[in-house]
DNA sequence: CTTTCTCTGTTTTGTC
DNA sequence: GGACAAAACAGAGAAA
DNA sequence: CTTTCTCTGTTTTGTC
DNA sequence: GGACAAAACAGAGAAA
């Protein structure tokens, strides 16, 4: 009732503001946590490396190296310098035009120094991979199906998708919603089982005073019976007669016993 | 506290007993239920039947037809009898080596008359639709791959199963568990993706005093925040400078506002 | 609608 | 450039 | 392990 | 024999 209190929503109670740490220093949770990889190396500094094919070693440190990714961003630069060009700043006579990598949540961790082809760096310049698309079975975009954008449609039950992709996985019974990709035995279906995605449940329990709320029909029928006591299920086994309020349970008697298979 | 009370695990208070409803009645839950179609018809009895094509109107009444199935079943039989045909106890003389049906949980209802050609009985003898196989993407018998019936293996993961179907299904990414049948984009992480379908569920938090537990590492990493408090995620656009505890909840954010995108 | 939090398929990262 | 496993991400989505 | 109950992909049923 | 929608089934699986 004190209207001072802040929103709480969090089930969980909080640890005690901690009264030293600052914003830069790591929390620790626990020492059975696995810890990160220690980096044996950081930026700017110099390592020796073993040149795997040759057993050779050499001084080197962190330089500019390029890297492919599946995402639109084709290109990514992270620093590194060799010991003789320490003067020469990367960062500087970039390629203003190159694509972004993607944005990332978190700042990349200083990567630990391997044997890698050196790369020119003119040859930044030309980054390539624009042909590469995602690679993943399920949505990765524009994967809404009432927005102006509805570019694809189905022949059959004209639904709309807003990308080829997604067309042909619908027209193999495959579910493009991103996280589901679950392949149906047909077309029909695949539309039906569209609402398990939409939040709205339309059926309700008829009993007085229950606000259960349902999407599919069986399983409000089979509810109903926890109000009515209804066990209209009995095993066809001779001398069993175990009844049973849901079809499953019966169905599982059956198996486990063998009774009237 | 007392003992004589009988063993109630229902989450749901039971209707009262009713003294006056026998095992034949159904008990009719509401009235807003949707009634099952009332049948116009009983076995044996007659019925004014319109052959759809020809328009012409028959006396008839319920004869044995097929109906063909996809599963082991092939042939269900359904008494009917024409009105001229009385006499004959279609029972008798049936063929004793039919596949019997599948074992239903409930009687069937009685059916509806509909025009339909009439099979002869000696046509029953020879019910065909041996080769019909289930037409499901998911597994429907023996997807048991810890039995000693592990009859098909595939090359890449050495995983077996019980079925070539589900072997099929395995070797284009596709899980063949009961339920399932979600596509994946690499054959590593249906292995992988396994873990779904497991019940132990490894991975603890390591906070004093939860008993939390995880299937999946992640799922670990950002419940410990709960406890600790940590809110890792700041954005990055100019002047926002909002913080999250999830990622996606980070993610979300510059989704909708564009921060940083 | 909101915020909090979990699950999971794919992408990115670290390392060789 | 490749491979691979671990970590992180980016949604979907349940719960309140 | 058990029992209770819900969700959902496929099969069966009812009807034309 | 077909088609189609509604009902029912047969698991999986969450919860206690
Ligand atoms: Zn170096
Ligand atoms: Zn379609
Ligand atoms: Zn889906
Ligand atoms: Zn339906
Ligand atoms: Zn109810
Ligand atoms: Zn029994
Ligand atoms: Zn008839
Ligand atoms: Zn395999
Ligand atoms: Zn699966
Ligand atoms: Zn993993
Ligand atoms: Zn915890
Ligand atoms: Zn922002
Ligand atoms: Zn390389
Ligand atoms: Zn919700
Ligand atoms: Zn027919
Ligand atoms: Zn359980």
């Amino acid at each position: 009732m004190d209207d001072l209190e802040p929103a709480q929503r969090s089930k969980y109670p909080r640890v005690e503001e901690s009264t030293e740490a600052t914003d830069q220093e790591q929390v620790r949770v626990s020492e059975n946590l696995p810890k990160p990889p220690e980096p044996d190396v950081v930026p700017g500094n110099l390592y020796r490396t073993t040149d795997l094919a040759s057993g050779s070693r050499k001084d080197k440190c962190i330089i500019q190296y390029k890297r492919t990714y599946k995402n639109k961003s084709k290109v990514k630069l992270i620093q590194e310098e060799t010991p003789h060009d320490q003067g020469t700043d990367n960062l500087e006579g970039g390629p203003s035009t190159r694509l972004r990598p993607r944005k990332l949540n978190q700042p990349p961790k200083d990567p630990k120094h391997v044997t890698h082809k050196v790369v020119a760096k003119d040859e930044l310049k030309t980054s390539g991979n624009r042909g590469k698309s995602a690679s993943g079975i399920q949505a990765s975009a524009g994967s809404s199906s009432k927005k102006a954008e509805a570019k694809y449609s189905c022949e059959v039950c004209m639904m709309n998708f807003g990308s080829k992709k997604e067309l042909g996985l619908h027209e193999k019974n495959i579910c493009s919603v991103k996280g589901c990709g679950k392949k149906f035995a047909s077309h029909k279906y695949l539309i039906h089982h569209q609402k398990v995605h939409r939040e709205d449940r339309p059926l309700q329990c008829t009993w007085e005073g229950c606000t259960k709320t349902f999407k599919w029909a069986w399983a409000r029928t089979e509810h109903i019976r926890v109000h009515t006591g209804d066990r209209p299920y009995t095993c066809a086994e001779t001398g069993c007669g175990k009844t049973f309020r849901f079809v499953s349970d019966l169905s599982r008697h059956r198996r486990k016993t063998g009774h009237s298979g």
